[in-house]
DNA sequence: AAGGCGTGGGT
DNA sequence: TACCCAAGCCT
């Protein structure tokens, strides 16, 4: 049956597979490691859709990993701004400049694991898919695939070691990079995770959890904690033209990015506690809220248009440029509410 | 080794 | 609405 399960499955890619500008076309070069690997590290908890846009602008300025290894870090974190999880941005950096100084990306999945933000899945990626290597690729579109095919009981996270050992017992030694892509396009627009298009399944009548009439109640998961609520304030402080931004540290949340000043994030909304400067500040009628992966925020906005004359500490940045500033999104909120609101 | 770490889309 | 989820990695 597994060999059935990946000759099924790369005749359905054969036909079905999605045109995405990282896979080489038909009758086109081979794939280039560059373009996967960039692809990979862009496509970390993160869709398609989202990413091909990025990997448009990234692929035209940086061609290849030496163009981008060349880069300055504040082009590049504010080219990445927008598509989230920061620290990807910084590892790829780092990773592109230690394949600048290697010579060339390594071609095993062991070399490729010991890269700045390669871990399991993208070393295997990149091995399948730009080496031809036959590695063991689970994401969580394999996961969800898999624990239906197999109808595992056990919940995720518990469940990873079984998954990947049953992912090993069906991935094919040949086209192991084709089979990978496949098990993602099957898990992103077939056996998607809510409303799963079973007739339209090639791998069907392999499985176990269609067999048992409820494929949607797969993988089985544990629950999440609820996310806890904080408050803040953001403060626009303009003068000449130019507003007031920081530069966050490089490390935690957005951690290396352009940013709005802040006060402190927490519990009770904090009033205008954290000012970058003392002056008298106007608290907008309405303020912003965003979710980050672990907490909700509601933010108020603090406007200052009168001009102080003691030196302030910061990136004074012109207001009409500042859609160049790069700047996180809980922030573009916020420039566009306080643009709305004068 | 469990939790920190963005954002947008889908239901 | 308020969740859940998405081609995970790092510490």
């Amino acid at each position: 049956m597994p060999d059935n399960i990946a000759a099924t499955l790369l005749d359905w890619y054969d036909l079905n597979a999605r045109d995405l500008p990282w896979r080489a076309r038909p009758g086109a070069n081979a794939t280039d490691p560059y373009r996967v690997w960039l692809s990979e590290v862009m496509l970390q908890q993160t869709q398609v859709a989202t990413v091909i846009p990025y990997f448009e602008k990234f692929t035209a300025r940086w061609p290849d990993f030496a163009a981008l290894a060349a880069e300055e870090d504040a082009e590049v974190m504010s080219a990445w701004a927008g598509l989230g999880y920061y620290a990807r941005a910084r590892n790829m950096l780092a990773c592109a400049r230690e394949v600048a100084r290697l010579g060339a990306i390594p071609d095993t999945e062991a070399e490729l694991l010991r890269l700045p933000g390669v871990g399991g899945y993208t070393a295997a990626a990149v091995a399948a898919i730009a080496f031809g290597r036959r590695a063991v690729v689970v994401d969580g579109n394999v996961e969800r695939v898999v624990s239906r095919l197999f109808a595992l009981s056990d919940p995720l996270p518990g469940a990873k070691p079984q998954i990947r050992a049953l992912t090993d017992s069906i991935t094919p030694d040949a086209r192991a990079g084709d089979f990978a892509q496949a098990m993602m396009d099957l898990g992103a627009t077939i056996c998607t995770a809510r409303s799963p298009r079973c007739l339209l399944c090639p791998l069907r009548s392999a499985c176990a959890a269609f067999a048992g009439g409820a494929p949607e109640t797969f993988p089985v998961k544990t629950k999440k904690a609820a996310k806890p609520q904080r408050y803040g304030t953001l403060f626009w402080f303009e003068r000449d033209g130019q507003v007031l931004l920081v530069q966050r540290p490089d490390k935690g949340l957005l951690g290396g990015m352009r940013a709005l000043p802040t006060g402190p994030w927490v519990e009770s909304p904090p009033g205008i506690e954290g000012a970058p400067v003392a002056v008298e500040w106007r608290i907008l009628g309405s303020g912003i809220t965003h979710v980050f992966t672990h907490f909700r925020l509601d933010c108020a906005l603090a406007v200052a248009t009168i001009g102080a004359q003691e030196a302030v500490q910061g990136i004074w940045w012109p207001v009409a440029e500042i859609e160049s500033a790069g700047l996180p999104t809980v922030f573009a909120k916020a420039v566009e509410a306080i643009r709305r609101a004068r």
